[in-house]
DNA sequence: TTTAGTGCAAAAACTTTGCAATTTA
DNA sequence: TAAATTGCAAAGTTTTTGCACTAAA
C-alpha cells in the first residue's frame, strides 16, 4: 500500500499508522477496529487504532463501511464492490466491470446500496 | 402499511408496534431510533423502539441501514435505493428500473453497496 | 387466563475526548 | 525543538439484557 499520501498530505508516517498499513496490505478482507487491535495489541492502544483509520479515511487509503455492530474498513484499492455470505462472512470481490451478471456462486442474494452525492442547491 | 404480517407471522398487535407502523406510514424519509423516539416519546420507552423495530425487520416491513454513528430504518416497500445528499441530507428514491442512468439532480456521485447471499457452503 | 410484550434500570459495546508524555520531521 | 501524535483514563453514545408488571388474544 502507497505510504506516500500520508507525507504527501502533511501527515507524519509514524509507527502505529505503519502498523496499520502493513496489516491492511497483509489483508485482502476488510477488517473491523477490534480485528486490527488484536492483530496489533502488543504494539499500540485501540485509541490509536481509531484514530490512524480516521486519518488513513481522510487520507483516502481506507475507506468505512458502517455495520450492524461495528464498522469495517476496506483498503482503497479500485473502485469495488464486496458480496458476502449471510452465513460465515465469506466475502468475494466483484470489480465493478464485472457486477450482478457474473455472481454464480451465491444463491438468495440481496443488496443495500447507498449513493450520495451534492444536490444543486449545496453544490456550487 | 400492512399490519396483517405482523399477526400472520404470530405476532401481537399491541399499541407501540401500531404507533411505529402509523410514524412510518406518515414518512417517507428514512428514520432513526432517535427520530422515531422523539416522535413518540410520550407514549412509548426507547427500549421499545428497539424492539419494535426488531421485530418490524423479522417480519420484513421494514429494513435496516447502518450509518456513521446510529442506524436508519426504511419503510420495505419495494425494492429501491436511495440517493442522498451528503449536505442537506435530501433524499430521492430510486426504483430500481431507473438509476444511474437517470441520475440528473446531483453531482460528486459516490456509492457504497452491499450485496449479501448464501455461498454454496451455506446454501443446502 | 396464559403467553407475549412493555417499561424501567442497569449493563454492555463501540467510539470519542482531554491531557500529559512521546515521537516525528 | 516545535508541532503532531500517542497512550491512558474517563466520558459519551448507541444498543442490549434482566425482570417484574401489563396487555393482547
Amino acid at each position: 500500500m502507497q505510504k506516500k499520501s500520508l507525507k504527501e498530505q502533511g501527515y507524519k508516517l509514524t509507527k502505529p499508522r505503519q502498523l496499520i498499513l502493513d496489516f491492511f496490505s497483509r489483508r485482502s478482507q476488510p477488517a473491523s477496529v477490534n480485528q486490527i487491535y488484536r492483530a496489533l495489541k502488543a504494539k499500540i492502544d485501540k485509541v490509536t487504532v481509531y484514530r490512524v483509520l480516521a486519518v488513513l479515511q481522510e487520507v483516502g487509503l481506507i475507506f468505512e463501511e458502517p455495520g450492524e455492530k461495528e464498522s469495517l474498513y476496506y483498503a482503497a484499492k479500485k473502485q469495488h464492490h464486496h458480496i458476502v455470505c449471510r452465513v460465515c462472512g465469506l466475502s468475494q470481490c466483484l470489480p465493478c466491470t464485472h457486477f450482478f451478471s457474473k455472481i454464480k456462486n451465491f444463491s438468495a442474494i440481496e443488496h443495500k446500496m447507498t449513493i450520495s452525492g451534492l444536490c444543486k442547491k449545496c453544490a456550487h
